[in-house]
DNA sequence: TGACAAAATTAAAACGTTATAAATTGATCA
DNA sequence: TGATCAATTTATAACGTTTTAATTTTGTCA
């Protein structure tokens, strides 16, 4: 047993009786109170000091009402690589050096989904919200917006009631997918796109349709498949594609995940990527440049995006509108227009 | 403006008035206290239930020290493929039906990380704590000992005073891969270690060893580099290295990155995996298998993992003294050994 | 019937903070 | 000198729960 005295733990009415003063005065010499002495706030910040005293969270919390925690709602279902790591590096990073915790949760694809977001405001659990894989018309940016709480979503929404976003510009990316294909000679590409809910799927195809027409070549895209799928039957239902007349020659990846998955269909059909079939992805993760053969990338900040993330909710909980809390992040030159 | 009345949030006193019991007798029938009598259990319930009443952390919080928090430290910095998503989502799925939330803070590496751990029981921020990349003579291990929080370890430590933790079997790992190698014929068996002190370091040499000894075949283990490097310095490294004389045959990649590294270095120098060099890697995401040409692998469940750190810190919460609570995860066959 | 214990309920206090309203002090002015 | 006002400080009351120590009600038995 340690001799150390069990010295309890040091709350305002410690400060209070230390340095004379009354409990309210010191909670306002502790937060800079202007209508407190200039002196009785040095006094009672040296004695704070002193003690080693920290505000208790709880108590803060059941006052003000104010949690000092963000919840993010994330996908863990899906296979990424180092998206989930990056994205949550950059929240986490965006809220370095304010007090608030960065509370997970996983965002289920099932109606419990809903639940989730309204036990975060029925349960007052968290002063903000972040939410991924944003669909068009997402229920629960509805519930969000409807019940007041601060929220940016990771891709954008169809609703005409404007929220906080942060996107990519999936379809800027799509566009030079393709159009760095055509540069080298396809005249057949094939995308795997992801479920039509999500609202970047549209910009997705956008960007890929216009280019194709653009180019006027042919495209691919299969409809009974798509890029939520296990990454085994995406390369299946390629390797069974590659089987018959008139392949792709060129294959716009939405991600690394799908990538590889091409990349080893190819692979196993006897083809070689670069000479029989062009492969253009969208890279997020740093780890991807060990990949062989090299195949061309079009690059996505994921930290960034996780950190424009942070600072926006930041900015949305101390009193900003959220009409122009807004990020597109752009491909390439880690470049981003925010609003 | 929603014509829907600001109806206040109900608490304790609107079901004690609802009812005609009082605030006590409320909150002890809510916890199904056995000194309240099954009838008024039963109509507090009800009006619970009626009143869609939940109980505000905050306040409970206060009250009991309790935060029904859980924090984790992760390791966001070095490059990992789908570790960090499958760990955090195993660890959610455990306190799955529990209401404690998962607080993820970034393990830094630096002096600060203890201040993070400070942080966490001074300001009394969560009920318990799962770090990861435990070191032999963990400082973590030693504060939160002394702090008495409970805590969870991904990975032994040497310390004798017990504590919970829950570890991947890298000597029967580092064991399995060479024997594999040795099994395809190498003579000459490389592997890239991780910093010496991170426990598992100790593992994987003592396996590694004992089994090229066994063997009676060579080894290389560079000295003037580790896992941890940057993913284009080992691939660096070992581009150099097989431009020099006597190469290696086989190589032990302890995670996928450095697995990728490895193939991308044969590949850049013009060498066969699995004809120039054999190689056995860890395995511990779903989309490795996509990565050509196919390499033998040995598989870690990591959200298994993470599963067994949530159960055992829960257990622990729950009052069960961490002198047993070890799990101790096999290779291949997602056996695990758990006490 | 009253006494007494057991069962059921309750009032009051406390956790540590902040907000409201009131009280004190000191300075200024007629 | 006393009145007035601004500058400081303070007592008190919440926030919503749980715990401690009472109090009331019920049931049992002589």
């Amino acid at each position: 047993m340690p001799t150390r005295t069990k010295q309890e733990k040091p709350t305002l009415r410690t400060i209070a009786d230390e340095t004379g003063f009354a409990v309210t005065t010191v909670s306002r010499a502790m937060s800079d109170d202007p209508r407190i002495a200039e002196r009785t706030r040095k006094i009672v910040a040296d004695a704070a000091e002193r003690l080693a005293y920290v505000p208790d969270r709880a108590a803060q919390r059941l006052r003000t009402g104010r949690t000092k925690v963000i919840n993010v709602f994330l996908d863990l279902e899906h296979e990424f690589i180092g998206f989930t790591d990056e994205l949550l590096g950059g929240i986490i990073e965006a809220f370095r050096g304010t007090d608030y915790a960065i509370s997970v949760t996983p965002d289920v694809d099932d109606p419990r989904r809903l639940d989730a977001i309204r036990n975060v405001f029925r349960n007052r659990l968290a002063d903000g919200v972040i939410i991924t894989r944003t669909e068009s018309f997402d229920e629960r940016v509805r519930l969000l917006t409807e019940a007041g709480l601060p929220f940016v979503t990771h891709g954008r929404t169809e609703f005409t009631a404007p929220h906080a976003w942060v996107d990519y510009d999936n379809e800027a990316f799509a566009r030079a997918a393709v159009e760095r294909l055509v540069a080298q000679g396809c005249t057949n590409v094939l995308m795997v796109m992801p479920d039509t809910r999500y609202t970047f799927a549209q910009h997705l195809r956008y960007g890929f349709l216009s280019a194709v027409r653009e180019a006027g070549i042919r495209y691919e895209i299969p409809e009974t498949l798509s890029l939520e799928a296990p990454s085994e039957d995406i390369a299946a239902f390629l390797v069974d594609r590659f089987a018959q007349p008139d392949p792709p020659d060129g294959h716009v990846c939405v991600g690394e995940v799908v990538a590889l998955a091409t990349l080893s269909a190819l692979f196993d059909s006897d083809l070689v990527p670069g000479q029989d079939a062009k492969v253009v992805a969208k890279q997020a993760s740093p780890t991807f440049k060990h990949v062989r053969p090299r195949i061309e990338t079009v690059s996505e900040d994921v930290r960034e995006t996780g950190r424009h993330l942070g600072k926006l909710l930041l900015r949305q909980i101390n009193g900003e509108a959220p009409r122009d809390l807004h990020a597109l992040m752009q491909p390439e030159p880690a470049f981003c227009v925010s609003g």
